[in-house]
DNA sequence: CTTGACGATGTAATCGTTTGCAAGGAGACT
DNA sequence: AGTCTCCTTGCAAACGATTACATCGTCAAG
């Protein structure tokens, strides 16, 4: 029977009003008498009217969207992050739209594309490494950062690195290991540089040696933590306990280790970052630094909110407190 | 210096044409003579026109993106199917908008909404527990189903997942397993009844008996394979060996175990479903069913953007291969 | 020279809402 | 009764693009 979808206009037919009173009975209840307002809810009821957003939208100036930008969607370390995002923006009305700064050539321009597009009210920038160019757009929506940050005052909701990096070494510092190496992330990543120098300031409170050979270059993948353990153990020297940058590279390394015959905790201890779910099920549960990801998806989503409401291309940031998670892959040093 | 972003007639204007002719400029160039051409795009360099996509798609009658509707968006498996997603969308001028089907009261509901919110050109529909009403909506976009699906004729991607299971046991068989355990997940689940069926059909094909306090409920998640492994530990006549319905289950029931100081594969062998990342790198490696989620993104996308572009809710379905990865989890039986 | 076809461009309607402005009506107050 | 407020509602102009249709040359064929 219905040929077209309803519009407004037939609701307002069927209604016996105008559009104006339709559109404002569903935005602004309060201004409508109430005899009208049910004869529209009862119109649209008939009708099955259902509102034109990209209408709506286009009158209204706005997009009625976010945009998450990840670096690489197939990581799974953001899904709990989108989860978070999603249980705020949906109540708001906002539909949440993902992208990765990989596809395409230009990361750069990649985020200038969806700034100048209008395609969102605002973004969520996860990936640290762009440029502060590539904001300088004309009216462009407000960017909040989300784990990484970047100098120039965006805004961001991440946690204390340093401070986490630096709660790993204090632990195994107090289990009595003297010799504690470090995976890196990818070099020039804000989160790389932060836990490492959280992992400096450790060595340093506790007075341990840093040796350059026990830093391990990594870039947050199992891949490069496997291969972070390979190295460790052709070392002749090994430190006796390992910080990973994250618990990915953590879980690389265990296994490679583990793989050639190595006992952790007796042999090795480890501590990771991130406190991702697969490692309290590992052989042994790993011992790591939780980052809470809802909240950072929940709280950037909630001030992103707050910018867009206000339209302010500023506001404030936050920092989540980290969580030590002590488990099974810490022990006291051989020997 | 620009108070407002450059419109269509802003670029018409500086070009000394009209509206129509930049937007044929644009959208196809073939009609418009080359020194036209010329100037426009002169302007539109000059103006830094972006093309407003509201207004276009309200013309248009779209709107620009696709919804990729999961379970639960903090699920991780699904990272993976939304990058291979998003790389065929993008270049087709798509978006990604991911939404889950546990926010709010009713699954169903939610997902009707989707389908008249007029909000997406297409739906990829990964929860297999909706209703087919929840579908019969006047001028509703087309839908695929990936990974699940439903009885009613709705097409779908995924893998013969009767099939992979049925490869499981025969390859714990093979190595001379007699009593096969199972971990399933939630009960109803599409994916649950098919891998079980195959489960069934492999002890059926190989003469093994099937005993059901071998067969464990679980609901795909870590902890419920957990939970499964320390109700296989309490079992006074236990499996020799176990295929768990999902790789997460698996990843859990062999924490447990070896937690308890069982020795994988020595004590007891695992096989697992889907190939996640982290399986590769556990101490044993997982022997697992690979699900290649990558394609399942991409095809699911094409076969979307194919009926988008026809304008028909109906299109053909694809069964994408499984593949067996043997690692180091299964070896023979005990004694 | 006339006619027809074709290629390139402009005119203007249209997509479905929202909202500033104005107007009508009902009380309230003087 | 007159005037001043509110409270409701309608009118009509946006929002910024796309596209059916009309128009205007130009050129080739008859």
């Amino acid at each position: 029977m219905d040929k077209r979808v309803a519009t407004i206009q037939d609701v307002a037919r069927v209604a016996g009003v105008s559009t104006a009173t339709v559109s404002r009975t569903l935005s602004k209840p309060s201004v409508v008498a109430e005899s009208t307002r049910e004869a529209v809810l009862n119109a649209v009821a008939e009708t099955g009217y259902r509102i034109n957003s990209t209408a709506s939208n286009l009158r209204r100036q706005r997009s009625g969207s976010v945009i998450a930008l990840v670096p690489n969607l197939a990581n799974p370390f953001f899904s709990q992050i989108m989860a978070g995002m999603s249980a705020v923006l949906t109540p708001a009305g906002l539909g949440l739209l993902v992208a990765d700064t990989q596809t395409g050539t230009d990361p750069d321009e990649r985020l200038s594309h969806f700034l100048r597009s209008g395609q969102a009210d605002g973004l969520v920038l996860f990936d640290g490494s762009l440029s502060l160019a590539a904001l300088d757009v004309p009216r462009r929506p407000p960017v909040i950062m989300a784990c990484e940050w970047m100098a120039g005052g965006l805004p961001s909701v991440r946690v204390d690195n340093a401070l986490g990096a630096q709660m790993a070494v204090s632990h195994l510092a107090a289990k009595g290991h003297r010799a504690i190496g470090h995976v890196t992330g990818p070099r020039g990543n804000v989160l790389t540089e932060t836990r490492l120098s959280g992992y400096l300031r450790g060595l340093a409170e506790h007075g341990l040696e840093r040796r350059d050979s026990w830093i391990f270059d990594g870039d947050f993948s199992m891949d490069s933590g496997a291969a972070a353990g390979k190295r460790w153990m052709a070392l002749e020297s090994r430190p006796t306990a390992l910080f990973c940058s994250s618990d990915e590279m953590a879980v690389g390394f265990m296994g490679a280790v583990q793989h050639a015959g190595i006992r952790v905790p007796e042999d090795l201890s480890i501590v990771g970052f991130d406190n991702i779910d697969v490692v309290g099920h590992l052989t042994p549960a790993l011992t790591t630094i939780r980052q809470p990801r809802t909240t950072i998806g929940t709280r950037a989503a909630e001030l992103l909110l707050d910018m867009i409401e206000v339209g302010s291309l500023t506001g404030p940031s936050e920092v989540i407190d980290v969580e030590f998670i002590p488990r099974k892959s810490v022990g006291p040093p051989p020997g």
